[in-house]
DNA sequence: CGATGACGTTCCAAGAGTGACATGTCGAAA
DNA sequence: TTTCGACATGTCACTCTTGGAACGTCATCG
C-alpha cells in the first residue's frame, strides 16, 4: 500500500507525469521503494480515480501532467503522522545464513566474505552519491541526506557484522 | 521465489508437517522471512510435485510429514552457494524520511523519535531473546545467533541514527 | 529525408503475499 | 460427556510486484 503514498510524496514536490516520476523513483526512492514503470503507471490511473491526483495538463505524445489534490496532500500527511510504519524486514541474505550449517565452513565464510565485499562497495558508493548531493536545499534533498546517512550506517554495520561472523565460524 | 529455499532450509534439519513448519517459521525465520498459514502450505505441495520434497509418513488428524529430497537438497546448496543474493530493501520507516518535509517540524522530530524508541524496545527485546538461545548446538541455533547478532547491531544502529536525524532537524 | 534515441502511455501474464474462511480430529480436563 | 484448545490441512479472493510487449511521437543529427 505504500507505492501510493510514495507516488503522492513526489507529487507533492510538484507536478509531473508518470514518465517524469519513474525518472524520480530511479535516483531518489530506487533504495528504498523500487517500482516499475507498469506499476507506476497504473498507480497513477487509480490515484486519480480516487480524487487524490488529478490530470492538470496534457502535452505532446499523450503526456497527463498530474497534480496532487488537497484530498491527496491531506492523505500522504495522514499517512506520514498517524499510520505507524508496518515493519517487514525480508532478507534474502539473512536467510541464507540460518542454513550455512548445509554447506562446508569454507562455503561459509566464503559466502560471509561475498557479503562483507558487498557491503563494503556499497559504502564507497554511497559515499560518491553524498558528493553528489551535498548541496541542494529543496526537501528531497534534504530529507533525502538523512536517508542516504542511514544507508551509509547500515553498509557499515552489515561489513563489520560480516567479517565478525566469518570469524565465528570454524 | 525464497519461501521455497526457506521451507527446504528447515526440512534439511529434519522431517517436520507443514503444522510444524508454521512454528518453526514463528519462531525463527519470522524477521528474517515471514510466511503466512496458506503460503507454506502451498509451498510445500509445489515442492512435492516438483520432486523436492516427498511426504513420508501420514499421522492422525490428515498429518503430512515431508522429507527433503537428495534433489531438495541440491537445491538447497545450490542456492546457498550459487546464487546471488538479490537485496531488495523495501522500508515504509525510510520511505517516510523522505517525505517529512511535508509536515512540521515537531512532528517531523515526533516520527523520528518514535522509530528511536521503536529500535530501543527491539534492542531490549533481542537481548532477552538472546539469553534464551545462549545454548543450543543445533545447526539453526548456532547460525541463527548470527542472525541474532546481525539485528542486535541493525537495532542500535537504528536507534543512533534516528537520534541523530532528529537533531538535524530545526 | 531517414534513422535514432528520448519521450510517453497502456496492457497483460504470472508469481508472491495477505487474510479470512471452511473443515475437521484428537486428547484432556471439567 | 461435553467442551475446549491444540493439531492439521486446504481453498478463495484480492492486492502487489515483476517483466515484458506493443504502440506511437517528437526532435535532432547525418
Amino acid at each position: 500500500m505504500s507505492l501510493r503514498h510514495a507516488v503522492l510524496g513526489l507529487l507533492s514536490e510538484g507536478s509531473a507525469s508518470g514518465y517524469d516520476l519513474m525518472k524520480l523513483f530511479d535516483l531518489s526512492l530506487a533504495n528504498v521503494w523500487p517500482a516499475t514503470q507498469s506499476q507506476l503507471y497504473s498507480e497513477l490511473g487509480k490515484l486519480a480515480e480516487a480524487g487524490l491526483v488529478d490530470v492538470t495538463a496534457e502535452g505532446p505524445r499523450g503526456r497527463k501532467e498530474y497534480t496532487i489534490t488537497e484530498k491527496g496532500l491531506a492523505e500522504l500527511r495522514h499517512w506520514l503522522t498517524e499510520v505507524p510504519p508496518a515493519r517487514v524486514l525480508r532478507s534474502d541474505m539473512l536467510l541464507r545464513v540460518f542454513f550455512l550449517g548445509r554447506v562446508s565452513p569454507e562455503e561459509a565464510k566464503a559466502y560471509l566474505s561475498g557479503q562483507a565485499e558487498l557491503a563494503r562497495k556499497q559504502l564507497e558508493q554511497i559515499e560518491s552519491i553524498r558528493g553528489l548531493v551535498e548541496n541542494g536545499t529543496d526537501n528531497l534533498s534534504v530529507y533525502g541526506r538523512l536517508v542516504l546517512e542511514y544507508g551509509h550506517r547500515l553498509a557499515r554495520s552489515q561489513q563489520e557484522w560480516a567479517e565478525w561472523a566469518q570469524k565465528q565460524i570454524g
